[in-house]
DNA sequence: GTGAAAGCGCTAACAG
DNA sequence: CTGTTAGCGCTTTCAC
């Protein structure tokens, strides 16, 4: 910079000036720079910037998988509100466990983000603890946590799984079995579940139909293993509803390769509004949580927790909206 | 750090060494220093010490779309072999856009990266004068450019779609439609298009049908309207080849929806192995090109690179595997 | 094994 | 609109 400053002919303040671009430099000076900047090759260094201003333009971000669609929405979402505020995303992924949330969330924290998205509400103590310590707005993501720890957005999984149990009964299926994952690591399926438990129990329903697949996430392999279980196992079943369409397609496959009529003999329903779920022989009925806008609500949070804007905690409510379509129509 | 200093009764210099864990400590003062550390609820500050180290422990990477489980999978590979030696991934996104990618690479060049990994091979001159100028490690993945910036992890797009051709024509095919995007944007897409066509010519056969589906990705619905206009357009086509996986699929699901027989009238063919190419009903024929490999490799290269154990500029080839499938079999 | 001094490349704060 | 001074929180370097 000092180069820069020497060939504009100017300090190195007005080359600062002049990369932050806020029009405090006059034309001349401006141009200058730029053009020194130019010829020299130089490229800012956000390291230098961020020590010296305390201001490091990153967000972090954790999310359970790097490799699922609806949290690949959430940080697009979530990443187009911020670039606009030249903020970046520094994302890690948790492979659906606390533990690693906890040594991600240490990790990043090194790195003095400005903010913090999380992904669902459990958390070690310690990541808790982390995350007060660091006196930055965090945002909890995807689900209604007991206990936030800041901001907000999200919805009840299992009130989502509710009005999915609730659509089924309506078309008159009574036998209806759930496909999930295993309870310790997946805190979202485990929302889905109890919701699925309750709903039925509501409807004074069987709930003892309930496979479990394994650690998540589930995959569509796992979901048609888990159906020919259940076809298999229980063969009077009459509806299966899936932790995610990912799942429910696998189990959807399944039936196709059994020859079981989908919806005529069971009635098939996921969750998540993945784009497969639109397309697949049925279409597959669904919940869209609104992936992309969860990420663009977070990030309109933190925007304006950043500007002062925010001072009480907040909670974005997002309403997950029941597609009805083929593969659950009237038994 | 100072206050930590004080509390443990050592220097701030020895506080470094501790956190640096390189074993130059005693005992005594290690567990001191880690102890006041926790007492103070210390997080350390990469920032600072990623300006004077010069060393910010990241590898920057740029990806076409974060929502692609292929490029996911990549990313992993990448993420899991850099996380041993404490390099964290810097991730952007390009949209299959140059010039996208062209902002991005500078904007992740100002966090000074240790090494830079980009998708594809073809970019701006001034993304390539801005890699030259970074003197750090670039590894270019996902193809195998003309025009090396550095090192590569690739394969050959178009031969991989030329093994598929091959393929199609040994089980009887040969009126072969590709269903692809749009040619200038998807640079991947469009090699393999060449294949296809250089295969195609190869054995004498009209190249002529060829879908453009506009710009990439090329979702599912849009291999199903694709599919919907060939089948339309051009009844007598007895396979379709499709730039990926996903394409393919809303290509299988129209024929379903239509009751076009999949493989008996026409036969379709993938590429990516994605997840749901294994499961669908009939499963389909792809191209796996080891994703995850790839971001494995990528990291070996540059650990290898950060370690000056690589001289010469690098390539590692990729072979990607033909995996035939039902949804191809003979006519 | 430990400490003192200096400085990484930028910008806050103040002055003009 | 522009410049000067000081310092962000670490680690390099050198000394003991």
């Amino acid at each position: 910079m000092i180069d820069i400053a020497r060939l504009a002919g100017v300090s190195p303040m007005t080359v600062s000036r002049a990369f932050k671009a806020d029009g405090t430099v006059s034309e001349a000076a401006q141009a200058a720079v730029m053009k020194a900047a130019e010829d020299l090759g130089y490229v800012f260094d956000s390291t230098a910037s961020a020590l010296r201003s305390q201001r490091s333009d990153f967000v972090a971000v954790t999310i359970p998988s790097i490799n699922n669609a609806n949290f690949a929405d959430t940080v697009r979402g979530l990443s187009d509100g911020l670039r606009a505020r030249g903020l970046q995303i520094l994302l890690g992924y948790t492979d659906y466990d606390v533990q690693a949330e906890e040594t991600l969330i240490a990790q990043l924290l090194r790195r003095r983000p400005e903010a913090m998205v999380v992904t669902g509400g459990t958390h070690t103590d310690r990541s808790r603890a982390l995350l007060d310590k660091a006196a930055i707005p965090v945002i909890e993501i995807w689900d209604l946590p007991d206990r936030p720890i800041g901001h907000v957005v999200g919805f009840s999984n299992a009130a989502a799984m509710g009005t999915l149990v609730d659509h089924l009964v309506a078309q008159g299926r009574r036998r209806i079995a759930f496909i999930g994952g295993d309870a310790a690591r997946d805190t979202r399926g485990t929302d889905r579940r109890r919701g699925f438990v309750a709903a039925m129990q509501r409807h004074g329903l069987d709930t003892t139909r309930l496979i479990d697949a394994g650690p998540p996430p589930i995959s569509m392999a796992e979901g048609a293993a888990a159906m020919a279980d259940l076809l298999a196992r229980l063969p009077d079943t009459d509806a299966v509803v899936c932790v995610s369409d990912l799942s429910a397609f696998g189990a959807l496959t399944e039936c196709q390769r059994q020859g079981v009529d989908v919806p005529g003999r069971v009635a098939i329903a996921g969750f998540g509004d993945y784009e497969i779920a639109a397309i697949c022989v049925p279409p597959l009925t669904t919940i869209n949580p609104f992936p992309r806008r969860i990420g663009s609500d977070a990030a309109s949070l933190i925007l304006q927790a950043l500007d002062g804007t925010l001072s009480q905690p907040a909670t974005i409510h997002i309403a997950p909206e029941l597609l009805t379509r083929a593969s659950s129509s009237g038994a």
